[in-house]
DNA sequence: GATATTGGATTTGTCCGACATACCGGCAAT
DNA sequence: ATTGCCGGTATGTCGGACAAATCCAATATC
């Protein structure tokens, strides 16, 4: 019937997460088919039966992986006519499984990323500020550590990024708004995997470590300055954007949804 | 076995919407008892088989709704423990079905309605800066259509509180930026909501008609100027926060995650 | 000839029963 | 005290069956 038949069994091989549950497996393989476009909006994701005699997978554990993906809005299913993807507003753009598929499935697309970096130049700079209001003790512990980590690791190493990363999930911890701190995965996954792109792409030696930067943001939090801090942390996402810029990733046009 | 065993039967009735699908209907029951409280974070679910035994609904239909809820990280399935509800900071809480599920099951916490504030004052005047750079004719079209209906509307209208969401969602959508966009039917939702909930439970007939102001945020978008946007948007929200302090659902303490 | 009805085909939705797998906790052997 | 075995329990997967919804086309009606 349908001419994708050979496709699925081809790309899809469950034995490649031997460890996993198999529902999640296939909710995997088919989020990171959609946020890479390999289906587009309004295409339907293969039919159950089709799958199943495909793949030898029960149509139990198919179904299942669909309703993880209905969930966050990027299917939509109806009888008959099948189940097709949603538009692309309609998905959870920053859930954190979205935002992983989009970075293991190949370079995510330049919108994407500018996007990421737009929205962090909205939350940072006032979460920051929220921060040198409401931190607590064992909030500043965090800071400290990751700031440590920064200090006394070498830019290219893996546990420098993670550092990075803490830093950033401190503030949003310490902002102690909860909408914000349930962003808190998915921007976080955001920023650790495009910072590792673009020390992977563009090794650039002569790249200062941002440490002090960071350590000047922290002093502004701990002194409970709140607008100090937010000065500092608009710089700090500033200087990250200015980086970006001439790197193989961004172009600096208009953002645009559709192609 | 479990004694929540017979507040499954007593408080789930499958009759309640005909319409809908089984296993949503069971995932819209459960997001809300979960949202609400009734079951609490490391709190485990109903057991797929007690869950059989006292609606008499198949586990089938039952998995495929939990599926939907860790899709939004609100559960964790292990096998042999159960399955239980995530700690808060996992879930997805702009959500558009957890924005809903929230204010279905009655009043949401006053530290839930006080960070939907927090994040539209971070949101909205920066999206309505990119607003007015990126702006569409098209999207000048739904501001205007949304004045139009605040103008010639009464706020205790349903009418007037759809065109007050329809011009946030203008907003958002004139920014141009596709993560944006996506947080747009979470963020209308509350927006809905929260301004649903002020007027009812606070019909002060003394409150202005605000669309003077939105008017002139639209004035400033359509005249492509970013800052002047940005600083309307900005008095724009403050008024609103403004006009909430005094009513019953704001204390105006610091928001508290963990009660 | 245009419209309404009906029936079949197709795909998702639900149900059932069985077994597999992972994991916890207790028991026993080293 | 540590290690390893073993049974119980809850989730994970499977296979088959039927129900419900809906699209499409042939047919009946005006």
């Amino acid at each position: 019937m349908s001419d994708k038949s050979n496709i699925i069994s081809t790309v899809f091989d469950a034995s490649d997460r031997p460890d996993k549950r198999k529902n999640e497996s296939i909710a995997d393989w088919l989020g990171r088919r959609i946020v890479s476009g390999a289906i587009e909006p309004d295409e339907t994701v293969p039919k159950e039966m089709d799958f199943l005699a495909e793949t030898g997978i029960s149509r139990g554990a198919y179904r299942e992986a669909l309703r993880r993906l209905v969930g966050k809005g990027m299917l939509v299913t109806r009888t008959r006519s099948g189940t097709r993807v949603a538009p692309r507003e309609k998905w959870s753009l920053l859930d954190p499984d979205v935002v992983r598929w989009s970075f293991e499935s190949g370079a995510p697309p330049d919108w994407y990323i500018r996007a990421i970096y737009e929205l962090r130049a909205m939350i940072e700079p006032p979460a920051a500020a929220f921060a040198a209001e409401r931190r607590s003790e064992d909030d500043l512990q965090a800071f400290r550590d990751a700031l440590h980590s920064m200090r006394y690791c070498d830019m290219t190493e893996e546990s420098w990024h993670n550092a990075d990363a803490s830093f950033h999930r401190a503030i949003l911890i310490s902002s102690h708004n909860p909408v914000l701190l349930s962003l808190e995965a998915g921007i976080c996954a955001a920023v650790a995997f495009t910072t590792a792109f673009r020390y992977r792409d563009m090794p650039n030696p002569h790249t200062r470590n941002p440490v002090e930067e960071h350590a000047a943001v922290f002093e502004r939090i701990e002194a409970r300055d709140p607008v100090g801090a937010r000065r500092l942390m608009t710089e700090l996402v500033d200087t990250a954007l200015l980086d970006s810029r001439g790197t193989t990733v961004f172009d600096l046009g208009l953002p645009t949804l559709k192609v």
